[in-house]
DNA sequence: CTTGGAAAGTCAACAAGGCTGACATAAAAT
DNA sequence: ATTTTATGTCAGCCTTGTTGACTTTCCAAG
C-alpha cells in the first residue's frame, strides 16, 4: 500500500490521479473531525465553542499578543474575535492589559484558570496526535508535516513558520 | 529537518515532545484553512456554504445514497441536512427519487447542473492537493495518508475505508 | 499646536448552519 | 393491528461568522 513510493527517477504520477486525490480530500475531512472532537467534548462542559479554544490556544502560545495580532492569525474579523474575548475575560480566563507604549492596544494573557483549561484542551489533542504518530511511524510523521505545510496558503505558511521560530 | 526519521531500533521520542505535537496541531489548523479556502471562494458566487459542498461531494461520490446514509457520513442531524438538501433540490442541483424497494427512502442524485458545480469545486480542491503532493514528494504523501487515517475515530475510519472500497 | 486620518477596540444587528424537540406521514416489520 | 423506521417540517435556540457605526488613541502634515 506504499503507492508510488520510491519510484526511481521520477515524479511517479500514480498517486496524482483524481481518484487518489479524492481519497486524500476525504481523509482530510474525516481526520479533521477526529482532530477537533476531543476538545469539542471538553468545551461542552464549559459552554464554550471552538472559537474560544482557538483564542485560548494562541494566547497561550504567544502571551501578550494584541487583539490585532490574534485576529490576523485566526483569520476572523475583530468583531467576531471580540465577542469570544469578552466572555473569556468576563469569566476570568483571559486578562487584557492596556498597552504601555501604545494605549490603543490590548495585550492578552491567560490567567491561571485560563492556563488550566488550555492544558486540559491541548493535552486531549496531543494525546490523539501522539497515538496517531505512534501508529503511523516516524517517517510518516515527517511526510505528514511536509504535505500539510505545502497545503497552506503562502500567507498562512508565513504565519505558521513565524510561530515556529519563536519557540524553537 | 527529517526529525527522528530512521532512528535505528526504536520509537525515537524526538517528535513526540509536547512542542513537536503542538507544531503538528497548528499545522493541521492552518492546512485545513487552506484546504477549505478554494471551495469557499467558489461557493460565495452561488450563495451556498460549506454544508452544501459536503452534501454535493458525498452525493457525487455515492450516487443514489439515502438521506439517512448521508447524515451519518456527514455527522449532522437530519434537520440540519434537510435544510441544505431542500435548497439544493429547489435549485435543481440535486434530485430526490423515492426508493423502489423501500418507498420510505429517498435516493439522492446530482443533476447535470449539480455535477457541474461538483466538478468546479473538486477541481479547485484537487489542484491544491496536487500542488502540495508534488511539492512534498511521493514518500511524504504516503506518510500523510497514514497519519490522517490514524487520527480518525474508529467509526470515522470505518466509514472512510468503506467509501474507499467502493471505488478501488 | 492643531487638526485630520488611521489604527485598535467595542457595541449592535444580522445570517449561516449547527442543535433539540415535537409532530406528521408512509412504509416496513413484527 | 401495532410498532418501528425513514423522512420531512416547523419552531426555537446557540455559536460564530459577517458588516456598519462608534470611541479612543496615536501620529503626522500643515
Amino acid at each position: 500500500m506504499v503507492e508510488g513510493a520510491s519510484v526511481p527517477g521520477g515524479e511517479s504520477l500514480l498517486f496524482l490521479t483524481d481518484e487518489q486525490l479524492r481519497k486524500a480530500i476525504e481523509a482530510m475531512f474525516f481526520a479533521y473531525r477526529g482532530f477537533t472532537s476531543d476538545p469539542d467534548r471538553i468545551l461542552e462542559n464549559y459552554a464554550y465553542g471552538r472559537a474560544h479554544h482557538r483564542a485560548i490556544h494562541f494566547i497561550h502560545r504567544s502571551p501578550g499578543t494584541t487583539v490585532n495580532n490574534l485576529l490576523h492569525i485566526l483569520g476572523v474579523t475583530k468583531q467576531s474575535l471580540n465577542r469570544v474575548l469578552r466572555t473569556l475575560i468576563a469569566d476570568g480566563l483571559v486578562e487584557s492589559r492596556v498597552g504601555e507604549r501604545d494605549k490603543r492596544e490590548r495585550h492578552l494573557f491567560l490567567t491561571d484558570e485560563g492556563e488550566k483549561l488550555e492544558a486540559e484542551l491541548s493535552e486531549a489533542q496531543r494525546t490523539r496526535m501522539r497515538a496517531a504518530f505512534r501508529a503511523a511511524g516516524p517517517d510518516s510523521v515527517a511526510g505528514f508535516k511536509q504535505v500539510l505545510e505545502a497545503m497552506m496558503d503562502p500567507e498562512q505558511r508565513r504565519q505558521y513558520k513565524s510561530l515556529m521560530e519563536k519557540s524553537t
